[in-house]
DNA sequence: TGGTGTGAATCGATTCACAGCC
DNA sequence: GGCTGTGAATCGATTCACACCA
């Protein structure tokens, strides 16, 4: 495990997203070029994802959502790394604890860290804030498997370090520096300078 | 123009900071092998995407730095979308302002826009910040081609409606809900939750 | 009839492998 | 000898196209 492709899992993440708001406003079935449409895929693309998860739909009403959901959840979620902490809060780690309070998902941020006395023990969009000296405990004692890095560049590399050797096997750097991790560590890295430039480029030389 | 792809043009992106980090610590030359395992690439990867810049190593020396680095800017710099707005100054907004204060990029942020008076009028980061109001004429007086989306879920759409309508042709997208936008618009959707999501799929489930 | 599921075909991105060069 | 540049081969992701079905 596992050669599924990251693109293939993003898609399933946003297809379940899409159908959790239709089942809210009460659809009860979906044919797969109008996911394909609301997604922005093709319709083939959607129906080879979704034989990823198993789940099949008819061909007189396509696929019932309530059944589409649970299967693609079945699939996608890890109950062993439903649960990450955040280390710095600065404001990109407060926008991420903002973001995350209102929205149902079914990965929680359980714990902030940072080295600010003023931020320790107060409770942020309900996650608690500890010193940053007591994330590895916390990792290790609540076997948390996610890290989320915002804490200023030149200390990403520390941070990682921290989390990696209490047991983190995935992690979301938002940082502007490369961390260096060992290959059985999943890195996901969110540079804002990277899109803001790769914007810049697609702005006129149109694709 | 266009069928470059967004792989490649990203690439590009982060080697030409790894080589401007190289620069400063008085490096002259440094061969592919060396770029791919700075980057997390293969070396013939490195060299496949140095072709599309034009610029020519040698078998000796490999690749001169500093030539590197202007012939990559060449290929990717963009100074009819050298500026960007930014819509929305909370926590995110702010985190992006802060983020990209102490970068040298060849791209800048150079306004702000939100509605809440307390932040109208003030400068936050070096970036000027005004009524959302004028956001539309702002962008149309200064030419501008980039906009950054950090309002809240909600208004998204209706932020890029204004955008688009006058003469972004590029969006950084942080909210979670999908915009709509004319096809010739490019669109860079950078969802924390998706992110998050994903970062638990792979957290065990390894690669 | 207008969907789904999927093998086969295509398209695109990556890697191989080697000639040429310093 | 060890590198670059690159055509050719491979690998992976997407799309086509059609049998099958309710």
């Amino acid at each position: 495990m596992s050669n599924i492709s990251k693109h293939i899992v993003r898609r399933l993440i946003l297809y379940r997203k899409i159908l959790q708001d239709l089942l809210k406003s009460k659809a009860e079935f979906i044919y797969s070029h109008k996911l394909a449409s609301l997604t922005g895929n093709t319709p083939a693309q959607v129906r080879r994802d979704l034989m990823m998860t198993g789940y099949k739909g008819t061909p007189t009403s396509g696929y019932n959502i309530k059944d589409l959901i649970k299967s693609i959840s079945e699939f996608l979620d890890n109950p062993e790394a439903d649960r990450a902490v955040l280390a710095g809060l600065g404001h990109l780690g407060r926008a991420i604890l903002n973001y995350t309070d209102g929205i149902v998902s079914p990965v929680k941020i359980a714990a902030a860290f940072d080295k600010k006395q003023e931020v320790i023990g107060r409770v942020m969009h309900k996650v608690m804030c500890y010193d940053v000296e007591e994330m590895e405990s916390y990792i290790r004692t609540n076997k948390i498997k996610i890290g989320i890095i915002t804490v200023p560049s030149e200390e990403s590399q520390k941070v990682a370090d921290k989390m990696v050797q209490a047991g983190i096997t995935s992690i979301l750097n938002f940082t502007s520096t490369r961390i260096k991790v060992p290959v059985n560590v999943y890195v996901d890295n969110i540079d804002m300078t990277i899109s803001l430039e790769n914007a810049s480029f697609f702005a006129t030389k149109k694709f």
